[in-house]
DNA sequence: ACAACAATTGACCATAATTCTCAATCTCAT
DNA sequence: ATGAGATTGAGAATTATGGTCAATTGTTGT
């Protein structure tokens, strides 16, 4: 299986795009954590390799990596759009800690098969979803309130 | 079972907040469309009516309309806040047209069971959720591309 | 009905996330 | 190595949304 880098390079190449300097650091910050991550956070992140880096440019590579199928968007309705893992990982929906803002991955098949169901019933062509629920984790209720 | 405009008036009465012309005219064009309009969307609506009524004054009046319980968010990724109806209506989910934007509600009790199944495996609470499939509808399709 | 007080409004400013502009710089196929 | 074309960085522009505050309105007790 081809490393994320390469994905990178290829789909960059495949459509008359550059494999810039700051394309590759901007990936590799990401890749490094598996936490959700906002363009801000990226930014901080890659100035510590790159301090001359602009924050557009952070804009600009995310959503090339997301174009190329490495990323995806998230949003936990905190305000500024997160990124999270696309490639080499399964197709999850989450559960979001309105107290602690901690995000819980989870899989459910059973899930999958009824919105199959679902869009099936509505001959409507799913192309992507996001399932959240928020609510108070497990640490959360333990503290209290 | 009480009108919207009741338990508006209800909810501002036990809150200690006044019940303005603006507050209710804004609730009375949300109460006129089952469309998921924008705060834009309604500030043009209740122009008509009240046309020295300010946006600042429509964003505040969706707040309480949303925290009586008459109202909720909802985010097509489109870049602005919606707005649905949710008193007198069931929970549901989203199918969201990609090419026209269209946007279909649909009831899966089946799905709500799951989703119960999911918090309880993480001793997570839950407080609201949102499921939404993002594709093409039925009416695009025939259309070609 | 009225006065007093607190809440609300409207106009405008503030903020935050994101995108655009453009001259300078970099990438890559040749 | 070079030139065509893509990308970058800095800052300005944009958009959705919320805050400020003096003027106005709604409510409550009399």
């Amino acid at each position: 299986m081809k490393s994320a880098k390469t994905v990178l390079r290829q789909y960059l190449k495949n459509n008359g795009l550059l494999a810039s300097k700051q394309r590759e650091q901007v990936l590799n910050v990401f890749l490094k954590t598996e936490k959700h991550l906002t363009v801000d956070d990226l930014y901080e992140l890659v100035r510590k390799k790159n301090p001359r880096i602009g924050l557009a440019t952070v804009y600009r590579a995310m959503r090339v990596i997301c174009d190329a199928g490495l990323a995806r968007e998230a949003d936990f309705g905190d305000g500024s759009k997160r990124f999270e893992h696309k490639y080499k990982h399964q197709h999850h929906h989450h559960l979001v800690c309105l107290k602690c803002g901690r995000v819980i991955e989870v899989m459910s098949p059973e899930i999958e098969k009824l919105q199959q169901k679902l869009t099936k019933k509505h001959n409507f062509t799913p192309v992507r979803d996001t399932m959240k629920i928020f609510g108070t984790c497990r640490k959360c209720k333990r503290k209290g309130e």
